[in-house]
DNA sequence: ATGGCAGAGATTCTCTGA
């Protein structure tokens, strides 16, 4: 079983660039971020003709989330409770008897900006309901998606640099910290203990090709599901601009389940 | 090489992203 994380920049912007990796990869399960788009624009007959049944929770310009199955999605939860300011940024469902969040976690824009503190309380949230256990099972639950977090310090290309400044702080680390306490693996990190390996590149100054990089797209899993993973990579080749396709700054990250 | 921002939305410019 195949299950994957990308933010996709812009869902109608980026179909074409997600088909052809949908066939060059062939996952079971997909979580999407950054839309872009309310429902009624979501293409979801194309993702039918490949093999996809799809459920959103999406807005008009920004945010949005979504899941791409092979199997039937039942939806558990679309938005995250008690943070509808913030934005179309959490949808959960069960498929394949996983339970399966897709998150867009939200990004702070600086240590002194309002939206830090609301970032704050946007983690704090979504620790208050995975917490609750309320139509989430725990055990066999799958959690991914663009946290806007580098986890630690070889997270991040610069950590010496950018130490304190947004993506790096102590705060956002402890928010990272208590979802895991509550019972998931960092499932890249479980399986590559020491390897710097990033999932999202400026598209400013060459950042890719200097890999100018940050880790902060993430997949999550219970300690049941996490014992089954026997590899986990971020899928650079689908960072680069291919056949005259512009990419996402993100690249997907892949976990493999026996 | 992967090449030097890009997408969306309201109007040729602003806002946002990480």
């Amino acid at each position: 079983m195949i299950l994957a994380t990308w933010n996709i920049n812009g869902i109608r912007a980026r179909l074409d660039y997600i088909l052809d990796w949908l066939a060059a990869r062939k996952p079971d399960v997909v979580g999407l971020q950054e839309l872009k788009a309310e429902e009624k624009n979501f293409p979801f007959e194309a993702f039918r003709q490949a093999g996809y049944s799809a459920v959103i929770h999406g807005q008009k310009a920004w945010n949005g989330v979504a899941v791409l199955s092979r199997g039937a999605c039942e939806v558990l939860q679309a938005g995250l409770p008690g943070t509808s300011p913030a934005g179309a940024r959490m949808l959960a469902v069960d498929t394949g008897g996983i339970n399966f969040l897709s998150l867009y976690c939200p990004n702070g824009k600086s240590i002194e900006h309002p939206d830090f503190r609301s970032k704050l309380s946007w983690f704090d949230q979504l620790a208050v309901f995975l917490e609750s256990g309320d139509r989430i099972d725990k055990d066999r639950t799958v959690i991914v998606g663009d946290f806007n977090i580098c986890p630690e310090p070889i997270d991040s290309w610069n950590e010496e640099l950018l130490a304190g400044t947004i993506f790096h702080t102590g705060e956002e680390r402890q928010r990272l910290e208590r979802i895991i306490k509550i019972g998931f693996e960092d499932l890249y990190r479980q399986l590559n203990p020491d390897t710097r390996m990033f999932s999202w590149w400026d598209y400013r100054g060459g950042a890719f090709y200097k890999n100018q990089g940050l880790r902060i797209d993430l997949l999550l899993a219970s300690d049941l599901i996490a014992s089954r993973v026997t590899e986990v990579y971020t899928d650079r080749d689908f960072r680069k601009k291919r056949d005259g396709r512009t990419p996402s700054d993100h690249a997907p990250v892949i976990a493999v389940l026996e």
